[in-house]
RNA sequence: GGCGGCUUGGCCAAGGGGUAAGGCAACGGCCUGCAAAGCCGUUAUUCUCCGGUUCAAAUCCGGAAGCCGCCUCCA
């Protein structure tokens, strides 16, 4: 019902379900690619014209809506005394400030359309003021009512939505049922590009898909988490690299608990949950979250430092902790939920595909600057090195050899 | 014009009356043939600026500057 959609089927021929279809669709894909949980219940509004039909025959029978001749059906603001209380707007003054054309239908000219009647060429729905389709806003409050009731927990949005979309919706529910919409409200900032707010909508998930050919959905989740929602959070090259770095410290930690034998027990929490419940309980602290968690990581490798990497058995109960929290923050924040050695095959995979490397020759030359090392060249030993640092590759010498990885 | 938000070390970012978390970067040390990784240490007497309240302010109040968002029949 959206007027770009109704745009876009006009040029294209397709019809608006098609065109919905394929942005829902794309919606998901990018979704569960982020590790985004599917909802329980997604409603469409085009499936519940009913509903919207008899929410504002509600109000209208409330006397907190209009009809007026030509097929409008109005909110009207001034019968709901409470307007404007999420967005700490006063009426008064934002009517003095309107900056369009004032519809001389409305009794007042900050009402908002609950119904409008269909132009020639839109698509419609028959109700008992006309065909026409639905106002923007109206199919929140009907479809929360569907399924949630007169009132609910919490809401989310962009900010940009709390007027008037949000300030809207209260206006409708609670006109009708007289009780308090939602009790809380969570409106998170934008992600920015360059201090700038990213284009609306559709827009942004095409951006999604661009970032993910360079970071995994891992780091975009650990960039997003990496402040708190309600700020805005500017998109660059520079942090996103950070985070990745960040990231990879974390499954190297993980990958270091592993090879030095630290079991996952379930259900015993440690310092490190406390330390994250505490954070997500005080308004979804996000990003003090993860500082706990980078805490614990430096913790547990100052034990495993302490202990050459064989822990005792009160050692190994410590760090079987810190491993548990991590596993059990990992699918509350939809992080760190792959298998160490997968996360840097991964990640080995993708830098030799990006820069069209025979691993087959990374392997050879290690074995090369293994010999020389051997004998003591180390000349040669520094330039093999060099030779794959410029493909940016690094080398780490451990007791068990030689690993590489991309930087 | 109205309303709301933001300004914390080189960069990113928590904290929101009791004396500055965390990440990245940099430098020094341990380790290493040298590195890398990891660890240890150093890096903001100070939180945009100016006033005020308080025993105590980055945190509260007033003012200034800069930046951002919202104010449409856009979901």
């Amino acid at each position: 019902m959206d007027d770009k959609i109704i745009k876009k089927s006009n040029e294209t021929g397709e019809d608006c379900k098609t065109i919905t279809e394929k942005y829902i669709d794309e919606f998901h894909n990018e979704m569960d690619t982020l590790n985004v949980l599917r909802p329980t219940v997604e409603p469409k509004a085009t499936e519940h014209i009913r509903h919207i039909i008899d929410f504002i025959g509600m109000l209208i029978d409330k006397g907190k809506a209009y009809y007026v001749e030509g097929g409008d059906v109005y909110f009207s603001i001034d019968s709901f005394k409470d307007y404007g209380k999420l967005s700490g707007r006063n009426p008064e003054d934002m009517r003095a400030g309107a900056r369009i054309a004032v519809d001389t239908n409305k009794k007042n000219p900050l009402d908002f359309v609950l119904w409008k009647p269909a132009k020639p060429g839109e698509p419609f729905w028959e109700s008992p003021w006309g065909d026409g389709r639905p106002g923007w806003h109206i199919e929140c409050s009907a479809m929360s009512y569907e399924y949630l009731g007169q009132g609910f927990d919490i809401h989310g949005g962009g900010k940009d939505l709390i007027f008037p979309h949000h300030e809207n919706e209260i206006a409708q529910s609670e006109a009708v049922f007289g009780r308090q919409f939602v009790k809380y409200w969570i409106h998170n900032g934008f992600v920015d590009i360059n201090n700038e707010k990213m284009s609306k909508s559709l827009g942004n998930f095409t951006m999604i898909k661009e970032v993910l050919e360079t970071y995994s959905s891992e780091v975009i989740r650990m960039f997003l988490l990496s402040k708190h929602y309600r700020s805005p959070i500017d998109y660059t090259e520079d942090s996103m690299r950070e985070v990745s770095i960040g990231l990879d410290r974390i499954y190297a930690f993980l990958e270091r608990l592993e090879k030095a034998g630290v079991q996952i027990d379930g259900f015993k929490r440690g310092n490190l949950w406390n330390d994250f419940e505490r954070a997500m309980n005080d308004d979804f602290n996000s990003a003090r979250a993860l500082a706990s968690v980078f805490e614990a990581v430096k913790k547990g490798n100052k034990l495993l430092d302490d202990t050459s990497d064989i822990p005792d058995e009160n050692i190994l109960e410590t760090l079987s902790f810190i491993y548990n929290d991590i596993k059990a923050i990992s699918n509350i924040l939809g992080m760190f939920l792959l298998d160490p050695q997968s996360y840097f095959r991964a990640k080995k995979d993708k830098g030799v595909a990006d820069m069209a490397i025979d691993p087959s020759e990374i392997e050879d030359l290690i074995l090369q600057r293994a010999k020389a090392r051997k004998n003591k060249n180390f000349s040669r030993a520094d330039e093999v090195r060099d030779l794959l640092c410029a493909k940016n590759i690094v080398l780490e010498d451990g007791p068990e050899g030689t690993t590489w990885r991309f930087e």
